[in-house]
DNA sequence: CCCCCAACTTCGGATTCAGTCGCATCCAGG
DNA sequence: CCTGGATGCGACTGAATCCGAAGTTGGGGG
């Protein structure tokens, strides 16, 4: 019972393991989102059923989402650029307000030469300088930045797992 | 006429233009990539059968896919990386090379102070170790790389478009 | 003016989804 | 060893959804 009250924990514990089925169940998914329970279940061994509430749980723990992930260019966004960002003190209230702008795709704090790293998406250039320049640089705390602007994106999976 | 001609080419040309029901109905999707067509035709004012004509063109078109995602931890990969590389000459076959290694899960070219940014998704420090040192690093054409170890990942969203 | 093409709607049948039930298995405690 | 509770699975049923085909409309281009 003791080891009950790790269960109730979030992420990192052990418990949330996902087993060898539930891995093959999600490999379906990830070369289609809409492939229908039956067939996932043909593949993997199980009932319709079993596969249904399966996907329904791991949809429920957060383990995975079923989404549509558009290629950027194709609907209007043409500048892209990765920053990294340089910080002052605690990272936490500049990570919030980075998570907090619709332009940041990707936000993550790194162990190296800088302290977080940002996925910006922006329409054209005036947006991506008024984004880096007005309100990332601005923001208290914000010792420095750095941006990489994307000449071309090569590579785009989502298959972590399906190895 | 003559524009017709470029009507054929893949990506980055003017008329794959998504229209304003197709962007409506990409960001249902992105809600939930299972929504049922016909809710989504009356969320987007067209009839069940239409929608899924659209999307079936969006999806053979590359506009979007419908996949599964997951969170990168709870399925086993506790070591992530981004790697700042410097190249020596052309960029293309290193970008070929990494693109082909399953541990890389985004690949792009930058301008910057690196000319490729590669995101690296492992198992642990030693699977991390052995990518970064032995695979990447002798890669020919590699000048010098820098990595950036995550710490923690603070947001990551695939709602492109939905602005 | 007519033809053609693209996109939409309607429609019916096959499939799939969403609950619910009972059963087998597994563990903890008596 | 045996019992009780919880969990995961397969089977079943009605309702919703998917899917292909056919028919309709609207707008160029010849």
């Amino acid at each position: 019972m003791a080891s009950r009250s790790a269960d109730s924990r979030t992420g990192n514990g052990s418990p949330p393991a996902v087993d060898a089925v539930s891995l093959a169940i999600i490999e379906q998914l990830q070369e289609d989102g809409r492939r229908p329970y039956a067939a996932i279940g043909k593949a993997v061994g199980l009932s319709e059923a079993a596969v249904r509430q399966r996907v329904q749980k791991l949809l429920d723990q957060g383990v995975m989402q079923i989404v549509a992930v558009t290629d950027p260019l194709t609907v209007g966004f043409r500048r892209q650029a990765m920053v990294g960002i340089n910080v002052e003190g605690d990272l936490d209230p500049v990570a919030e307000a980075l998570s907090a702008m619709a332009e940041c795709e990707y936000v993550v704090m790194t162990a190296g030469s800088f302290d977080l790293m940002v996925e910006i998406v922006c329409e054209d250039d005036d947006h991506l300088l008024e984004t880096i320049n007005k309100r990332i640089r601005t923001l208290p705390g914000v010792r420095s930045t750095e941006s990489f602007v994307y000449l071309k994106l090569k590579k785009q999976t989502y298959m972590w797992g399906t190895r």
